[in-house]
RNA sequence: GGUCCGGUAGCUCAGUUGGAUAGAGCAGCAGCCUUCUAAGCUGCGGGUCGCGCGUUCGAAUCGCGCCCGGAUCACCA
């Protein structure tokens, strides 16, 4: 089935060609919809026109007006504002497309194609001696969204984690805990086990900040206290022992590991992530380093007399960038190009996506080329979905200064905003305990997830603490809202709305509006899978929802008494539910039935 | 300093390949529940689209130059 713009299209063009022997591309045609004051579904901008036809605005848009009206049955009016051809098409060409929905499901999502490569997504890429917070909720949440977005365009998607084991901030927690922690574990002091070695992370810095402070009193630079400083030697030894494989250090490693992986999963869990394979840095950060030797070889990498191993980048714009230490350990990048490589060959993905901070813009262009340089071709298939910060009020989140908002928390305090709203409001009155909870679940979920995707992923987003998140207006809430009712009116009549005959009807202005909304829903999918945009469907759902709320308002569905009519508003509102339900999906956002 | 990203209403954000009078939400004010769920709907006020020049029928959108904010340019990750 056309849309109103390719039919539009189509019949410009052909209109053109006949009337000016003029051959024109579809595609050049501006095509909008019309604007709300306006009366008319699609506008086609004429004044790009006026050259071939070599007549003044007006006369170009009555011309292809008429001729438009004469050859589409769809069309039945048109009107023209200074250049702009506002096209109406008839109300059986919009009942029609409402009946031909009716006989689909999940309208706009495209299966999956067979014999396709698959994309992978890595998101959410945590180091192990923090708890998660909300930087990594913005990146855990679109990585899942677009995932789930591609995934809706035919896509086979992989999701995958690159868990950061290993390493000197992993020991500072580590020695922190040995020295101080006394033998306190998750079980013993209560404590979520990732937020417990957190805590370990936090003591570490306090004391390495009294020791550098006590030296520079002493009359010693900064810089050199910091190397200095009697906590930092430990803790470098620690890692030397560490990567010389120490039992000892390994067994705390190992334990310590343990207790915050078992607080992510719960942390995860919460949220709604999950992942296809989880990568392990320690497990996969010696392979980058067998790359390195392998470009040494060929002459592509240089070797400085400390040892030190660089890639030469100054002809791509960039500069010269370090692969190997001048000891032999790796690096990020070195582990990066290893990660890299390991999964092409795992996978043999057609597109590998990367969610990650746009912090890091700089590391993805050197990984991008350095890959290519060492002869892997498929590093034109690295995408990085960069994201920008989520900053308070008062700037970014520093986690030593103890400014990160907490994902754990955060989630909590939103369930309980949603508990205290949903009370007041009486909506969990006469449920049962276990679905109100579930309620205030998705509620606050919803609230949280809307309000950091509909933000452009590539834009910086504040976060103010101090006025918590909506659950009113442009949010995911009231999104749910409009599908409750719509539940609700559902659950009221005693056929399947899939199953009802409709027949032809006058459609009003308002239901038009709606009707125009779904229909492009499918397009919004791909652009979304285009743009890696979680926003532009939230934006979508947003726009979808309130024209049906206005619609609901003003017009009475179950009481409208021309039996085709009321039909018509039923399927129509059925879909409208639909399609709301499955664009939220892809934010991974649930839908109660009631609220 | 080099590179990249951003600057739209008091606040948070939309604004498609350049198109009509720049839009939502929040906050403020004023209304609407005997009718399908008021987490809703309606109305009002609120703008030098950072500044300037240019490109053209037309610029928030494209180009150049400046101003402001952020990121990055580590033998950190």
């Amino acid at each position: 089935m056309k849309n109103p713009s390719t039919l539009v299209a189509e019949a410009t063009v052909s209109y053109i060609k006949n009337a000016f022997n003029h051959d024109l591309d579809a595609q050049s045609l501006t095509l909008q919809s019309t604007r709300k004051d306006f009366d008319g579904d699609i506008t086609l901008v004429v004044f790009p026109l006026t050259r071939i036809t070599r007549k003044s605005p007006t006369e170009t848009a009555n011309m292809i007006g008429e001729a438009l009206k004469a050859n589409l049955p769809e069309v039945d009016g048109f009107n023209v504002i200074q250049g702009f051809l506002n096209i109406h098409f008839t109300d059986y060409f919009w009942w029609e497309q409402i009946q031909y929905l009716q006989t689909l499901k999940d309208f706009g999502i495209i299966p999956q194609r067979n014999g396709q490569q698959p994309i992978l997504v890595e998101f959410s890429s945590p180091n192990t001696n923090k708890p998660l917070h909300l930087g990594h909720i913005r990146n855990n949440l679109l990585g899942a969204s677009v995932s789930r977005i591609l995934s809706a365009n035919g896509q086979k998607v992989i999701k995958v984690n690159l868990v950061n084991d290993r390493g000197i901030h992993i020991c500072k927690s580590m020695l922190a805990w040995q020295k101080w922690g006394n033998g306190e574990t998750p079980e013993t002091s209560g404590m979520k086990g990732d937020h417990l070695v957190g805590k370990y992370y936090v003591e570490f810095d306090k004391h390495y900040k009294a020791e550098v402070a006590a030296i520079t009193e002493h009359g010693i630079k900064l810089e050199e206290a910091e190397k200095k400083a009697p906590i930092m030697l430990e803790v470098r030894e620690m890692l030397l022992k560490w990567e010389a494989g120490d039992r000892e250090i390994r067994q705390l490693w190992s334990k310590m590991n343990g207790w915050v992986y078992k607080g992510f999963e719960s942390t995860y869990q919460k949220m709604g992530i999950e992942f296809d394979k989880i990568y392990y840095e320690s497990n996969t950060y010696l392979t980058g380093k067998t790359i390195v030797a392998e470009g040494l070889e060929n002459g592509i990498l240089a070797q400085k007399e400390d040892g030190s191993v660089w890639i030469d980048l100054t002809n791509d714009g960039l500069d010269e960038k370090l692969l190997l230490r001048s000891d032999g350990t790796s690096v990020y990048m070195t582990q990066d190009l290893g990660t890299a490589d390991l999964r092409y060959g795992e996978f043999h993905p057609q597109s590998m996506i990367y969610v990650v901070g746009n912090e890091q813009n700089y590391h993805f262009d050197v990984l991008k080329i350095a890959l290519a340089r060492l002869n892997k071709p498929w590093a034109a298939t690295i995408r990085h979905l960069s994201y920008g910060m989520v900053e308070l009020p008062d700037g970014k989140m520093k986690s030593r200064e103890g400014t990160v908002v907490d994902a754990d928390d955060l989630m909590d305090q939103m369930y309980d905003t949603a508990r205290q709203m949903t009370e007041e409001l009486g909506k969990a009155d006469d449920m049962t305990e276990p679905e109100a909870s579930e309620l205030y679940r998705k509620v606050s979920l919803a609230a949280l997830k809307y309000f950091i995707l509909k933000v452009d992923p590539k834009k910086n987003m504040l976060f103010n603490p101090a006025d918590s998140i909506d659950f009113n207006g442009n949010t995911g809430p009231f999104i749910q809202y409009t599908f409750a009712r719509i539940k609700s009116i559902m659950r009221k009549i005693d056929t399947n709305p899939a199953d009802i005959k409709l027949s032809p009807v006058e459609i009003g202005l308002k239901e038009r509006q709606v009707v125009r909304l779904v229909m492009q829903f499918p397009q919004i999918v791909i652009e979304a899978g285009k743009e890696m945009s979680p926003a532009l469907i939230a934006n979508y759902c947003f726009e979808l929802a309130k024209e049906f709320n206005q619609f609901y308002h003003d017009f009475s569905i179950l009481h409208e008494n021309i039996a085709e009519k009321k039909a018509f508003r039923i399927v129509l509102a059925w879909q409208t539910s639909e399609i709301l339900r499955n664009g939220m999906s892809l934010l991974g956002i649930e839908m109660p039935d009631r609220m």
